[in-house]
RNA sequence: GGGGGCAUAGCUCAGCUGGUUAGAGCGCCUGCCUUACAAGCAGGAUGUCCGCGGUUCGAAUCCGUGUGCCCCCACCA
């Protein structure tokens, strides 16, 4: 006798578990010739982050994927790792720094600031990847990486360096998203498109040599007006024909600037006539290049209104400039009037600023170039994506894509690798920092003040941990990567990129295959954010229900992409399931000696209830490696549900306890050894996703002589249905077993029967092989359907008096039932029985019926049809026959 | 404005390449403390598979269309 105690603790195994993982280093992935790699990277969480819902459930897909090929003898390798992510963390600090010391990182200035960055990072840096353990992940802990640790920052500067060398990396004075907040340029993805209500101001421009005539523009920022180069209309627009090439005076300013025809210009929108601000605006950026317009720039770093304005102006907040321009026009009585419009405004996605376009002078990638392998690999299918359709929205991307800003005025991130030299304006680079510079020689040179947005380092992900650019072993062995498991909102800003790295530098994809996982959300839809605060915590789920709990329910609830709504009382489902599964061994390792060797299973000594047992192994097996190689998580977790608690649990144990209750002490034997076994392979089957309970019970259990017996059960194999004992013909058997068990349940406690009744019945079957099946299990049919005596005959039924009865497959069953049935209860159930089944009958007749589904329809489904009709038409039989008999 | 997705039981959703008596979990109803588990057991009810049209021998499944939600992308000042 084996004891477990009687409720699963998981606080009490948790720790003990992980810590014998990491004592036998399990998840650790050495170069290994001898195997096949499995690999699959850790999206990188920001090194300061805590962890959330998401990573619960998209990184539980990426553990329980590693689990399983682990377990089928891959060379598994997950590799973790965290991100600096460098506007976020430098936030945080700036931040902190702000509130504690009331001071700003200009007044500690950039060395001091960066030492306490780091500083930062080491106190809260990698809070995370703790967490992560406390889920159970088993990464490979000893490849722990974070993007600014040497190595990657080698290969950043290796990718600058080959990239700015080949022409793909260029600095130039553009527009861009400038984050006054931040004091920072951002990329086009790291903006976030806001719908609001705004005004359409309509201000009256005058002409400068006839003051008397105006012409009229709209804008929604009419501060930007004191930048304005020019008005533009469209060129066929009959109303301004006789203005285009005319002078304006512009108010407030008095610059004499022109009025140009320009076809971006839509005649019918506002009034027709755009001020055009080429410094300001990325659209009359472009007009202001057309036309060669001067390009002024009339905003400070944290979008104040420069030295170049009206001294009325002069330091005001735009939005405050906003204000006092309209006033100072009214006061000039120009302006006309505003209207409400909706239009969409680009924030920070990280300050949430409004973004001011800014010129200024940035580093930037040619996209293009490196985009068009990217789109041809996924169109090929040598990537793939789960679900397909985001394969659209990532060629969408990479087919129109933009050149990428990759400068940041930060102090958080890797230093662009660029140096400008006093002497001759010429510009170094190298892996190393160089003492002079490479075109004059001049030692007078000094490195960029900017750092490259984080992004740029993530998308070396694939090759910076292993080496890259040299070519390592861990490399060759390791790349491409298998699966690549993340969020769809980074598609563009992190797979799509690492998808052009990595064709770039060694010539084929990154991964395989890309996994979106599906977005986490409240009840009402609403994804779960810190602003909203409608998250929930993984950490007090863990706290109350344990780690394969909140593994166990979050897969469950994930289908393949999609959202996933769920609130906290979800995961009391996933408890009740380990606990489940806990007292189902504890039950059976009762029954267990240890030190009596169990026995091998054959064949033919198998009764059928263990054979139908084996076999439900066997199948869910099949299932579940099935649907673990198509990422369909949730149907695979669900099978293991159905075989532990409906087939394991309701029925096999169910069962079994008439042999281990009984006297035959060899069947004993071989019902615990069939037992034993089963439940080894149901711990191998459920441990990649409840890795906890699974592997401490499977501690206990007795070594079976068909099992291989290994230090853990993370490092033991995986069924492979293939290699297991199959009993299809028992699975049949068992059907109608299991039929007339739960027929019999069922019209007993249609009918009221109190379960203590003991009643006989008599069953009448149509073959003599089904009846002698329930004779040879009439003992098991009368404990599980709490009969006293089963009488089994073929053919012949008849019904001795009042009796309730069951029409099943090729069977039917009465319960004498003399003063206890509700005749008229009972004629109401058959009745609606028999109507129910005339309703299908009468639909597979009229199938069978019809010409063309005769002649057109395949064999088997023709066969089937007729068998099921059959089948239909006897029990219908039955059914009125019975009816005819209770009424007459 | 462009693109994508979703609509199935009271709720959250499965249902993969068209053929099932349309399923699961939770919830609900009835009866049971049956010596693993009341966090349990047994039984039960519930669906115009969003509307309309089409393809087909056959549609929840494919096509079109309407409606209602959701997401992403986008420079109409």
């Amino acid at each position: 006798m084996i004891e477990l105690d009687p409720v699963y603790d998981p606080k009490k195994y948790e720790t003990k578990c992980w810590n014998a993982w990491m004592k036998g280093g399990y998840f650790h992935a050495p170069v290994d010739k001898s195997k096949k790699p499995f690999t699959i990277l850790m999206p990188p969480p920001n090194v300061t982050s805590q962890l959330h819902m998401g990573h619960g459930t998209s990184y539980t897909v990426q553990d329980i994927l590693v689990r399983w090929r682990r377990m089928q003898g891959f060379n598994a390798l997950w590799l973790p790792g965290t991100d600096h992510a460098g506007i976020a963390t430098q936030m945080m600090v700036e931040k902190a720094i702000q509130t504690e010391e009331g001071k700003t990182r200009q007044e500690l200035g950039r060395p001091e600031f960066e030492k306490r960055l780091w500083a930062w990072k080491e106190k809260y840096g990698g809070m995370i990847t703790e967490q992560f353990r406390r889920m159970g992940f088993s990464c490979d802990w000893e490849r722990e990486c974070f993007t600014m640790d040497q190595g990657p920052s080698k290969a950043v500067r290796a990718i600058f360096v080959d990239l700015y060398r080949a022409g793909l990396i260029y600095r130039g004075e553009r527009l861009v998203n400038w984050d006054p907040a931040l004091k920072t340029a951002i990329s086009d993805d790291e903006l976030e498109m806001k719908e609001v209500t705004g005004a359409l101001y309509h201000i009256k421009y005058p002409l400068a040599d006839d003051p008397a005539t105006t012409i009229t523009v709209a804008t929604t920022r009419p501060e930007t007006m004191l930048g304005d180069t020019a008005v533009a209309v469209h060129p066929d627009d009959e109303r301004y024909q006789h203005l285009i090439g005319k002078k304006i005076k512009l108010p407030l300013v008095g610059r004499e600037i022109p009025i140009i025809a320009d076809d971006y210009v839509k005649s019918e929108f506002g009034t027709g006539a755009v001020k055009i601000t080429p410094a300001h605006d990325p659209n009359d950026f472009e007009i202001g290049k057309r036309h060669k317009l001067p390009f002024i720039n009339i905003m400070n770093a944290d979008a104040t209104m420069a030295a170049n304005v009206p001294e009325r102006f002069r330091g005001l907040d735009r939005f405050v400039a906003r204000k006092e321009v309209i006033k100072a026009l009214k006061e000039l009585d120009l302006y006309e009037k505003d209207e409400s419009t909706r239009h969409a405004v680009p924030h920070s996605e990280r300050s949430k600023a409004v973004i001011e376009p800014r010129l200024s002078l940035q580093w930037f990638v040619r996209m293009k170039e490196l985009a068009g392998p990217a789109i041809e690999v996924a169109q090929t299918g040598k990537l793939k994506f789960y679900p397909d359709a985001w394969k659209k929205t990532y060629l969408h991307w990479l087919e129109n894509i933009q050149d990428w800003c990759i400068s940041r005025q930060l102090w958080w991130g890797h230093r662009i690798p660029i140096w400008y030299c006093a002497d001759c304006e010429g510009i170094s680079t190298g892996l190393e920092d160089p003492t002079k510079c490479e075109h004059c020689g001049s030692a007078k040179i000094k490195q960029d003040e900017d750092v490259l947005d984080t992004w740029f380092s993530s998308w070396l992900w694939p090759i910076s941990p292993f080496g890259w650019p040299e070519n390592s072993e861990d490399l060759k062995y390791f790349y491409p990567t298998d699966v690549l498991v993340t969020a769809s909102e980074i598609i563009f800003l992190w797979v799509a990129r690492m998808v052009m790295v990595g064709l770039k530098t060694r010539g084929d994809v990154p991964f395989k295959d890309v996994y979106i996982a599906a977005t986490v959300c409240d009840k009402q839809g609403r994804k779960f954010s810190k602003t909203l605060g409608n998250g929930i915590d993984p950490l007090e789920v863990i706290e109350k229900h344990g780690t394969d709990a909140i593994r166990w329910t979050g897969t469950a609830l994930a289908p393949l992409g999609g959202r996933i709504r769920m609130e906290v009382g979800d995961f009391e489902s996933g408890a009740r399931f380990v606990n489940k599964i806990w007292n189902a061994s504890r039950f059976l390792l009762k029954y267990v000696d240890p030190k009596k060797p169990l026995k091998k299973l054959v064949a033919s000594e198998l009764t059928l209830p263990e054979k139908w047992l084996l076999e439900e192994l066997a199948s869910a097996s099949e299932h579940i490696n099935k649907c673990l190689e198509q990422y369909r998580i949730n149907e695979a977790v669900e099978r293991m549900y159905h075989l532990i608690w409906g087939s394991f649990c309701d029925w096999g144990l169910e069962v079994a306890k008439e042999t281990l209750n009984g006297a035959d002490e060899k069947a004993k034997e071989q019902t615990i050894s069939v037992l034993v076994y089963v439940l080894e392979g149901i711990m191998r089957l459920a441990s990649p996703v409840m890795p906890f309970v699974t592997e401490e019970i499977w501690s206990h259990l007795p070594v079976h002589p068909q099992w291989e017996r290994g230090p853990s059960l993370v490092v033991s194999s995986y069924p492979d249905a293939a290699k297991l004992m199959r009993f299809p013909e028992a699975a049949a058997d068992w059907s109608s077993f299991q039929e007339l068990v739960t027929g019999i349940r069922s019209i007993r406690s249609q009918a009221g029967v109190p379960p203590k009744d003991q009643l006989d019945a008599f069953s009448y079957s149509a073959t003599t092989r089904q009846a002698d099946l329930f004779k040879k299990e009439t003992a098991l049919v009368k404990r599980l359907a709490g009969l006293r005596e089963l009488h089994v005959a073929v053919q012949g039924a008849q019904r001795k008096g009042p009796a309730l009865v069951y029409v099943g497959k090729g069977f039917e069953v009465y319960i004498p039932a003399e003063g206890i049935m509700d005749v008229a209860k009972e004629v109401k159930r058959l009745s609606s029985e028999a109507t129910r089944v005339e309703k299908i009958v009468a639909g597979l007749q009229a199938k069978l019926g019809n010409e063309n589904f005769v002649s057109r329809a395949p064999e088997d489904v023709l066969a089937s049809t007729k068998a099921q009709l059959e089948n239909m038409a006897a029990q219908l039989a039955s059914l009125q026959k019975n009816l005819a008999s209770l009424q007459g």
